[in-house]
DNA sequence: ATGGTGGTAGGACCA
């Protein structure tokens, strides 16, 4: 059994409904995380993908943020979580579900605007407040994915000019010393798991002509459970829908699994 | 790369 699996920050699913519905008609994903939607949930788009063949689940709000959930029809979407214990936040980051025997959880990262600002210490703090959560709910799902837009470049070797970026928002050592944290609890970032072309990203600027000049960060991730991570087979970013019109600033990030060893949980 | 654009709004904020 195959399982493909994807994430993308569709900057307003209001404007990008037609490019994500295009993408799923040609990518087929198995599951998917949205991030940005920007939509609160009465006018979450759901009946346009259940007529695309996916079922869906989704936390939005007004103006900013929102995540949303997709798996193709015949997976169940179970034990879905939208809130995490010790974190009251009126900012919609976090779906989870469990989908295909898979913990999936789905994040939009607090961006941070800048190291030493309010915004920046709210990233930090979030952030470990999900690490406790993921901590607790992994000993539940040995088969667990952490996807989402992590706003951090795990690495320089994800960043275009990693001089001008150095402790930087997004780059900083405490914000990749807090990826590093996740990642210690037992997962990978399927993208290291292959060679890759150097200069891959995933996230260019609608400024400067950033995308033409591949002026990017890799800040989407699909971090696998170890477990996991040995079934699987590929993972890439498709920088296909970034060339269309009008596009998201970010382009889909996509892993791939084998699972013909596991039994079928679901 | 330090806002040169874009989204949501309908001015300012967020990224």
């Amino acid at each position: 059994m195959v399982l493909k699996v994807a994430s993308w920050n569709v900057n307003s699913l209001n404007v990008r409904l037609p490019h994500v519905l295009q993408w799923l008609d040609s990518e087929k994903p198995d599951i998917v995380g949205l991030q940005e939607t920007k939509l609160q949930d009465e006018k979450f788009p759901y009946r346009a993908f259940v007529d695309q063949g996916y079922e869906a689940v989704y936390s939005g709000q007004k103006t900013y943020n929102g995540v949303a959930l997709l798996a193709k029809q015949g997976h169940e979407l179970r034990k879905v979580l939208t809130d995490i214990p010790n974190m009251e936040d009126p900012q919609r980051r976090i779906i989870a579900a469990e989908i295909a025997g898979i913990r999936i959880l789905n994040l939009y990262v607090v961006n941070g605007q800048a190291v030493g600002t309010d915004k920046y210490d709210y990233k930090l703090d979030w952030l470990e407040r999900v690490t406790a959560f993921i901590e607790a709910d992994m000993k539940k799902y040995p088969k667990y994915m952490i996807m989402g837009d992590f706003n951090i470049a795990p690495d320089d070797a994800d960043v275009h000019d990693p001089e001008a970026w150095k402790d930087q928002i997004l780059c900083s050592s405490p914000e990749r010393a807090a990826l590093d944290g996740i990642k210690e609890l037992g997962f990978k970032d399927t993208f290291r798991l292959f060679e890759q072309k150097p200069q891959s990203f995933s996230w260019w600027d609608y400024r400067a002509a950033a995308f033409r000049r591949n002026i990017g960060l890799r800040i989407d991730l699909l971090l696998a459970s170890d477990q996991l991570a040995t079934s699987c087979t590929g993972s890439w970013v498709d920088r296909e829908p970034r060339t269309w019109e009008r596009p998201s600033d970010h382009a889909p990030v996509i892993c791939e699994f084998d699972l013909a060893d596991f039994t079928q949980s679901s």
